[in-house]
RNA sequence: CGGGGUGUAGCUCAGCUUGGCUAGAGCGCCUGGUUUGGGACCAGGAGGUCGUAGGUUCGAAUCCUGUCACCCCGACCA
């Protein structure tokens, strides 16, 4: 492409509104523009990126035995009503009523679409396995739309579906699946992580998520010191904590806190740190009210509770109900009175470890103090749990290991989703011995418009972008530094023999000054330069410099073409390679 | 949804506290000239209902009220 016909307005100056790198050069080499919160206009350049890691994806898809197709990305209400997926998502749906008055759903994903079609099309076990996949744009109405196309409100997601008779049937299509990922992650030269997460809001059970290690990501990883095993934070074991070694305390004390409803405030009330306060918090899963205790310190884990309730929805408690159960201002809970009150007790292992410590009193403005857990609250009973149901921290161990932390962006993650949605949609079909059976189904998705945020997240100096040549918007950029006639002729025949060669490039064809056309190549991050200035020339040489090295050589005009569609050739196997 | 912040030229921003001439700068853009290997220089020029609606005032970018948009932090209250 000519440089001059092409829209890739790059500026100069950081657009203000953009926080990290990623979203800031993706502004700046003028690959998208911000049309609203959440949404973005691809420009030409970054339109490309698009469609290569598009590209990747569906060759690795189609390599994998998936079928590629369509689902409309408005979808009737009433199909998500039947999952009860219209109220798990909550707000998050978008959603919309047409002249007719019928609710309509901007699809944030597509398993009900795919389900419908299989229990439609998927009659006999003949059929089985099958897997089904699109390439589409993707909508969810973010609470909060941030960090450019990390978070977005519209995005394009790689949903595939596939659907099987039983559990080995599943299982192998989601190990086809999971190294058909790992390909697509590869070759498209970014680094990656696999970490054990939960299903979350898919259902199901068993999930792997893709996750590229990043400072400005989103998701937690939690790995063990020798790297053998990681999770993501939701789903991270932690060893139970030793015993503390009991202390003579006295019976438990009132304190009061007045207006110290937040830990911190408590804990300067009560010249206490932390670690040393038993944390209420009260859920509300349908009628029923449940209670966590986890430690001062430490966040609970609304996804290990959601296990330990058999996948049962949960949600904090109401201000109401938590009135209605304590007798007090929210601030002031605690377990020593309320365990019977309730229809479960989840104790955090570090909670019942503890010797004695502080809690809420059940009364406003007061705290307790000198509570010995299993003395003043029970540790036992039908409805008493100790177990895990906290994120991991720093220092902690899983299996005597100790974990260690670092963040990261996900790029994908494949379900087991089992037989949720086949149920619920009727999707079943007669197996070889003539009896109908439910459907097991999986699925798995790659959020394209992030791969190509996290590889420049990864990939970028003071001057721009530093792109693997899989994702780049050109492989090679052609720049003459200079108006002379033989400088352009020259230029203009190595750029049609690397047209002719197939590779992907891009003729700086503008008048500008050399500088300026230096600084725009470095900023959108082609791989590879080709310069043709004067005094190179002269000798029949061309100038090759590598985006990613700082050196500079030089090739004679004569083969010049040829020998860089060449390391084109090289440095695109060596990805593909890669993943043998 | 709660808290904080910002809306002035295509972009980045100044001006607002203490109301007062025709609203400014840099970048970008247009014209002419000189330049041409790391975001050139000179001269001339176009471009703004100061987010929007209302109010106060002789007079509002500036003060007041509403509203909208955008950004940041939080949303797990213990």
């Amino acid at each position: 492409m000519r440089y001059s016909q092409t829209l890739i307005p790059t500026v100069k100056e950081v657009p203000a509104d953009a926080e990290i790198i990623s979203h800031q050069l993706m502004l700046r080499a003028g690959l998208m523009r911000k049309l609203a919160s959440g949404t973005y206009i691809y420009l030409p350049a970054g339109y490309r990126m698009i469609r290569k890691v598009e590209q990747i994806v569906r060759e690795e898809m189609d390599r994998a035995g998936a079928q590629e197709m369509l689902m409309p990305m408005i979808q009737p209400l009433d199909l998500w009503q039947k999952t009860g997926r219209d109220v798990d998502y909550g707000e998050t749906l978008g959603q919309f009523t047409d002249r007719h008055g019928r609710g309509n759903v901007l699809s944030p994903t597509a398993e009900e679409g795919f389900t419908f079609l299989g229990s439609n099309e998927i009659n006999s076990y003949k059929q089985l396995p099958m897997n089904l996949y699109q390439i589409n744009t993707k909508y969810r109405d973010e609470f909060r739309p941030r960090f450019g196309v990390l978070r977005s409100r519209e995005f394009i997601m790689k949903d595939a579906y596939s659907f099987h008779l039983d559990e080995d049937s599943l299982h192998g299509t989601y190990m086809d699946m999971y190294n058909a990922y790992c390909r697509v992650f590869e070759r498209c030269g970014v680094e990656y992580v696999i970490v054990l997460a939960e299903s979350g809001e898919m259902g199901g059970s068993g999930s792997h998520q893709f996750t590229v290690p990043c400072e400005n990501g989103e998701d937690v990883i939690v790995y063990t010191a020798d790297d053998k095993e990681a999770w993501n934070i939701e789903k991270a074991p932690v060893d139970a904590l030793a015993k503390q070694p009991a202390v003579e305390v006295g019976p438990v004390e009132d304190f009061h806190t007045p207006r110290a409803g937040k830990i911190e405030d408590a804990c300067a009330c009560m010249k206490v740190t932390p670690d040393q306060l038993i944390k209420t918090l009260i859920y509300k899963s349908g009628d029923e009210l449940i209670l966590a205790l986890v430690r001062g310190d430490h966040e609970a884990n609304p996804e290990k509770l959601t296990r330990l309730m058999d996948g049962a929805r949960m949600d904090m408690a109401e201000e109401a109900d938590v009135v209605e159960l304590t007798g007090a201002a929210v601030g002031f809970a605690g377990p020593v009175g309320l365990c019977d009150k309730v229809s479960k007790v989840f104790v955090d292992h570090a909670v019942a470890a503890m010797a004695v410590g502080a809690t809420g009193a059940n009364k406003t403005d007061y705290h307790i103090m000198n509570v010995v857990p299993g003395r003043d609250f029970p540790l036992e009973g039908d409805t008493i749990q100790v177990a895990d149901i906290r994120n991991a921290v720093d220092g902690d161990t899983y299996d005597g290991k100790t974990l260690l932390f670092k963040r990261g962006i996900e790029v994908g993650q494949v379900f087991k989703l089992g037989d949720k949605y086949s149920k619920k949609l009727g999707a079943n079909c007669l197996g070889e011995d003539g009896k109908q059976r439910d459907l097991l189904m999986g699925c798995y998705g790659i959020g394209i418009n992030r791969i190509i945020a996290s590889a420049i997240e990864n990939g970028h100096d003071d001057n721009g972008m530093i792109l693997p040549i899989s994702v780049a918007p050109w492989e090679v950029i052609v720049t003459p530094a200079g108006k002379e006639d033989e400088i352009v002729e020259a230029a203009e025949k190595i750029y049609q023999q690397l047209l002719a060669a197939g590779v992907e490039v891009l003729i700086d064809d503008r008048n500008a000054r050399g500088g300026v056309k230096f600084k725009d190549a470095d900023l959108l991050g082609i791989p590879i330069r080709v310069t043709i200035g004067k005094k190179s020339l002269a000798e029949g040489q061309v100038e090759f410099k590598l985006r990613s090295e700082p050196d500079r050589d030089t090739l004679p005009l004569e083969t010049a073409a040829e020998q860089v569609a060449k390391m084109v050739a090289d440095m695109k196997a060596k990805l593909n390679t890669e993943t043998a």
